[in-house]
DNA sequence: GCGGCGACCATACACCCAGTCTGGACTACC
DNA sequence: GGTAGTCCAGACTGGGTGTATGGTCGCCGC
């Protein structure tokens, strides 16, 4: 065996990959994985294989396979925190109508979902077996809970209606809400593999709850979104 | 179950105890130990010590420590669908008001996941890595959005104001909600380790969804309504 | 009362995986 | 050319699943 190496040398060659660059490549191949294959069917072989990387490094530069998985799913919620950002922040060019405002943050979830499926299918489905995961998840799910409250109590609508319920248990439940369909949507479990049921059911959920009125539906089935905004 | 020998004699002695009786005993001593410990580090062969059995007759009766799992999640969710079933048809001597109905059945379910909560912790931590369970579990996911689907489609105000929405979707949106926020209650997540913040969250989505209207908050004593935060 | 059968136990085994550890090879730098 | 750093190959322990084998007990038909 050993034909020299198969993919561009496993050994470092010129000086050139920068050190820890085994790291990244471990990163990666669970990546890959993950795009077919759930995550406690990745063995740690499994990894090192896909990398080309020895068990022995492996180890050095991660814990344990659900080490690995946290750092991609750091990557992705940042990523995610980005492009949340204008969402939260009330007046920042974003559309002036609050409902508007609210689709426009639940479809940017659904793109953050799509893009990085495997990753956030693998934390959905094993944070609830691994003490380090799932604090880590627990942990992302609490800073959009406050990203959500922060937003809520900006918005005096919201406010006025909501009353004197729990602003921080509903926003959470709002959160874990669109964790749970986010998810099935990424798992093709119907109805919510379909897009556009998804984001409508999701922003309308937003909408009834914080301002009591129904988001305009995109429609009963098929077309686009035409955000046409029907009275009745 | 047998009062005659309690634990011990795992062998069978005065033609008294049922044939089969060791698949029974198989199923309450995985009951027992989810009581305390997480469905994935229980092994078979915790299992068969628990129960006072050899592996070959476990593998007799069950295929895998998921199908013996798969039996006690029936078991649990048949009770539950029992409880429910007067919350489901309309004017079987349920409360009139449509939001004590709502109420009811939410702390009904808080009830039946406290009853069951290892059991039912388990199908939730595990239904993403295992076939067999997934169906299961989406299963009856399924018969509980079906039997919201019915109670909604019963409920002239609750058609009135849903208007187009799609009414499926929706049914499917607030189950999968109590999927996800009576798991958190019973792992301990706050906010809805409180059972009254659990409840009142729960009921508050089902009829903002609904009637668009806040339900009357929990806790009737008092008279005013505590406004503000509550320190996570 | 004897042989067989069915329910059950004990154990060994084949296989897979996690995580640790050793030995050796290659490169860079002094 | 030596030394330190980086990496690989693979052995090894320990624990898990699921199967296969042989033995033990009580009962039932004869």
């Amino acid at each position: 065996m050993t034909p020299s190496h198969t993919a561009e040398s496993a050994r470092r060659s010129a000086g050139d990959p920068p050190p820890a660059e085994l790291r990244s490549r471990l990163l990666g191949a669970l990546e890959g994985l993950l795009a077919h294959r759930a995550f406690d069917a990745v063995s740690v072989i499994d990894i090192i294989r896909a990398a080309g990387v020895s068990k022995a490094s492996f180890y050095f530069y991660f814990a344990s396979k659900q080490a690995v998985l946290a750092e991609l799913v750091r990557q992705a919620v940042r990523r995610g925190h980005e492009a949340a950002d204008p969402w939260v922040s009330p007046d920042a060019a974003g559309p002036s109508d609050p409902v508007e405002g609210l689709r426009q943050g639940v479809t940017d979830g659904a793109r953050l979902w799509r893009e990085n499926a495997g990753v956030l299918k693998a934390i959905v489905e094993s944070w609830g077996s691994d003490d380090g995961l799932r604090a880590l998840w627990l942990d992302q799910m609490n800073s959009f809970t406050d990203a959500a409250v922060t937003r809520i109590e900006a918005d005096p609508e919201a406010l006025r209606h909501l009353g004197g319920v729990d602003v921080q248990a509903t926003a959470a439940g709002l959160t874990w809400l669109g964790e749970r369909l986010y998810y099935l949507a990424a798992a093709g479990v119907p109805p919510f593999d379909d897009q556009t049921v998804l984001i409508d059911t999701l922003t309308n959920a937003w909408t009834a709850t914080l301002y009591g009125r129904r988001a305009a539906d995109g429609r009963p089935a098929g077309g686009a979104i035409v955000d046409g905004h029907e009275g009745r």
